[in-house]
DNA sequence: TATGAATGAGATTTCATTCAT
DNA sequence: TATGAATGAAATCTCATTCAT
């Protein structure tokens, strides 16, 4: 899952065997936390349940992380940044602002409605008080790409010039909700869902 | 508040006196649930805090409510209800698919607007599992007349013949994230938002 | 042990049969904890060993006290309270200096060395930083009327024109001394050594 | 601090530079634990935390001390001997009585009032169970000269006749309630009050 | 010798719920 | 119906100590 991250930010750097071990047990307290939200939300989350998960004392989480908001802190952080980087998959700033659109678009789409756990976390931290301010502020750097897009679409009179959180609000935050239902009830969309709402989507903005 | 709630599920019917005695309790229950929720979300939804904060004792709670989830569930119906009486105000069945859309979508938008605690619970309900699935199922039958009238713009050839849940994601959900961003930092939006926001939202449905 | 303290700080008055129970509770707490710093000092007194030894759940102590401080603290402004008591028993204002600082002296003298676990507990507190300051300070009021029969034996020129702090460090102190030595090994001490501490004590603030 | 110290127990010789090295870590960590219980009492000294301020791993401290019993053990013998050193400075047992007795109560007094560290440390384990009997009474050795000088003043009877713990409750332990005094509140004594206690000691226990 | 990582046991505190009245 | 007291279980977090290197 997190096995890309070879870097975090911790007190001193180590050796690289060092290293490699740390990152095993700090991707397996993340995974954990990541389940345990999965399965029942962040009152599923109990520190204990984490460690034992995770293969770990719960002392050890501790040495990874601060504290509990720290560690949902991180996980978000995280995630965000994964997020993004499958949202701009494919993506080049040369591209129209139609293709540009439905690249980041469909990218979204598939990445919300493949039920990872990720997405599930992501979009509970977005509608809860479980992330801190200032780490839900430091989330949205991570989409600002998307946003430049926005306003180039706006210049060139593609699409509505409205806020970004309007953009965002009719284009991508729609996906959240498709994927909250389709993980109390899968099999509620068959395939063609994403093309109707990829046009709606696209008709709330284009001017 | 809650103050229109002249019956709830009690096991015995007694004289007048008492049950208001009884419903002022009962809402100062679920007002305080909803303050703590409003405040730092379910985590913040302690028992011991909701009975302080309501004036009861916490015995008293279970006098009320099955237990903590319970409360939570019924909390949620209650505002549901609420919502969809707002939702529905000034409506009719006879309005043009248009008007009829254009009064529930302000009616709503500016019930999740206003900023206040019911819309913001709600909208945690909807993106967590706080509330049970049973639950969550019992509030969709609120919405059930918007329902119809989509359905009736489908037949009229007037909105895109899609999913209810895809019209919902596009129209109502939306304005869940402006809500969240408006409490988290209010000024954000003039009041010309709600004006952009429903052309995108009807742009994003209309035929 | 506190079976004379029928009344206490706490949020609300309550009937008599009530407050009879919850005094027996909160003695009991009390005593578990002097027991423990008696048995080996503050860092046995664990929250969960003073409700084993109360026979009460853990959570029944924070019903008493706000937190471990808080049952430190007033652990010891009650047996400050206790020792003042007993240090001013049979004494009066009317005494001459002499007489009264005898008497005073001899209380305080046999409190100390009859090996109680109020003493020991005592003497911890004002050789660490057990208590805090504030409850410290608050202690010191107790002790009062002794620094009053201090100011008038400087005024009639019995004792020495000293600080009180001066003549507290040489008088009364100097047991705490005295009793740490009888409690690390009994025996050492036989009945004389009162009168010779006595006389040492008079003769370090005389004039 | 303990710059001085260029021997301990430890389990084999080797050569100088190494010894020089392992003594600054040693001091380093008994260092660090004063500094822990100057803050804030026994409850303060965490291993983690010494490790921490002395700049060393926690497995360090293990190689040093035997567990962290055996630290403040060790922390206590060398700060006596230290006192003991002061409080010896200058006196010699030719001297008189009355001018032993002043030198040696002198060099205690400024120790102690001087709001070193060490002296708080002292004062705490004289009162607590902080260290172990055996350490206690091993400590004790270390002012064996002064008892010597007051047996000789019994004999020569210049002073009372009584128990060499009586004497020193009411000559050296007063001393340590004024500390105390003094920390909680510095600017409480001026410069005179030493003058003034000692007469009190020297009046307490000359015949 | 020296260390950073790791941990089991345990510390304090909280909480949903029940009991006795 | 209503309650304050009470609690077992569990939550978060800490700590003295050890292990692998």
């Amino acid at each position: 899952m997190f096995i890309l991250f070879f870097t975090y930010h911790c007190k001193k750097n180590r050796e690289m065997v060092k290293l490699q071990k740390s990152i095993e047990k700090r991707n397996a307290i993340l995974e954990a936390t990541l389940d345990l939200i999965n399965e029942g939300g962040y009152q599923m989350v109990a520190m204990g349940k984490v460690a034992k998960i995770a293969g770990v004392s719960p002392a050890t989480i501790y040495l990874y992380f601060e504290n509990k908001q720290d560690l949902i802190n991180q996980l978000y952080l995280i995630c965000k940044e994964e997020f993004s980087k499958t949202a701009f998959n494919n993506y080049s700033e040369e591209m129209s602002i139609e293709e540009g659109f439905k690249v980041i678009w469909y990218n979204i789409a598939r990445y919300k409605m493949n039920g990872t756990k990720e997405a599930y976390f992501l979009s509970q931290c977005d509608n809860t008080p479980m992330v801190d301010n200032e780490t839900f502020q430091k989330g949205l750097d991570f989409i600002e790409p998307m946003i430049q897009l926005w306003y180039r679409g706006i210049e060139e009179k593609k699409i509505k010039s409205v806020s970004p959180y309007l953009i965002y609000a009719n284009t991508v935050y729609p996906l959240g909700f498709l994927m909250n239902i389709q993980k109390k009830d899968t099999n509620t969309f068959n395939n063609s869902i994403l093309d109707d709402a990829f046009k709606m989507a696209w008709d709330s903005i284009k001017l």
